[in-house]
DNA sequence: AATTTAATGTTAGCAGTGTAAACATAATAG
DNA sequence: CTATTATGTTTACACTGCTAACATTAAATT
């Protein structure tokens, strides 16, 4: 005999909209099959979520926490190029493995990240966590800093949509010009091509 | 009197959802207020479009060709780095100016490029163009040719993806050390910005 | 030129969606 | 103990993608 109160609703329609978000997107994901999956009436999500952006805005922001712990690096001293390198591609393995939910993160679903605090707060520490990184590197100033964390999170960022996005693009080149072969040289030496590009970027 | 047959139904509806994509994003759109807008029957759509995805892909075909003219530099003879600075800039300013379309190209909207043969070649001619220039710039092996042009590539979608991002992550941190400040640094000194990144990755 | 066929349009309808309104029940605060 | 608030349900609306059956016209075939 269940009770007419479920108790711990919103937690559990956040942890099923992460689940299925994850598996097949977001955009096949309905508030009504997710009240269906928790067994509870079709609009009993609404008392926990305003709209679907609200409920958007919830898994975006478990998936940025999953991306800071990911991304994170323990290093009470001096960190090196290396680590950096580590940070990317972790950063880079996240956003492949959990694809669909990296494209609730950073597409364009939930529109402005101010109307949720959390989701804001959550992005906003990834970044920061990435921003401390780079600040025990080397002794630049925090505005060099800060491009250089926006620099290598914008490098990272593209490669996991160029890495995603050439493995749908048909590879009608010869052999070795072709996007597809090119990127899959880049995929399985991530670590020689992130040290490769950061060069640029810092010395030691 | 308008006579049964429309005519140029197919391109008009193709225009009209480019037009209707780029200004309220895709997921806005609908077949049905499409068909309306071109006075035609809610279904008249699908004796031109199997499915929804169909007129995406129709979309992202457009696009892509737009892109292809935004990064087309016409230069027969050697091209310099400053060349590669300027079609990274004017890819750019073609992902941040036509957003919404871009979302549309790079997304996960049109699963298979493979299922839409216009698709698949306006995208991949995209990419041979910009593998061209890059030919011309030095005498590099195709792989090596391959591997910048890709490497640029994830460059300039990376900074698509983080600069429009970033306008919509709230700036609670300190004076020059949050996203959004140097983001914006980064966004006028595009130019600046990508000759640096290049510069590890190429000579001249 | 007449007739068949294919292309393109319409109408009606299904199953599914987000969400609002009105109501029911239970937990909590006074 | 009672009033309020939080949380659930039922019903309903307007919208969506899409299918099936039918209508009209253009193109191909004879």
């Amino acid at each position: 005999m269940k009770s007419y109160h479920h108790g711990n609703l919103k937690q559990e329609l956040i942890d099923c909209a992460c689940r299925l978000c994850e598996r097949d997107g977001y955009t096949k994901l309905s508030i009504r099959s997710l009240a269906k999956e928790s067994g509870v009436s079709q609009t009993a999500p609404y008392r926990h979520f305003e709209t679907k952006e609200t409920l958007y805005a919830s898994v975006a922001t478990e998936g940025f926490k999953k991306l800071s712990i990911a991304c994170h690096i323990d290093a009470d001293k001096k960190i090196t190029k290396k680590h950096l390198v580590e940070i990317g591609c972790n950063y880079i393995e996240f956003g492949l493995k959990n694809a669909n939910t990296y494209d609730l993160m950073f597409g364009t679903a939930v529109g402005n990240f101010a109307e949720y605090p959390e989701l804001l707060e959550s992005a906003n520490s990834t970044y920061e966590n990435m921003r401390l990184s780079f600040s025990k590197l080397a002794s630049d100033s925090d505005e060099v800093i800060a491009f250089k964390c926006i620099t290598l999170w914008s490098m990272v960022h593209g490669l996991v949509g160029i890495l995603r996005k050439v493995q749908v693009v048909g590879d009608d080149f010869e052999e070795g010009v072709g996007p597809i072969s090119t990127a899959s040289v880049i995929a399985t030496n991530l670590e020689d091509h992130l040290d490769k590009v950061l060069t640029g970027l810092i010395q030691n």
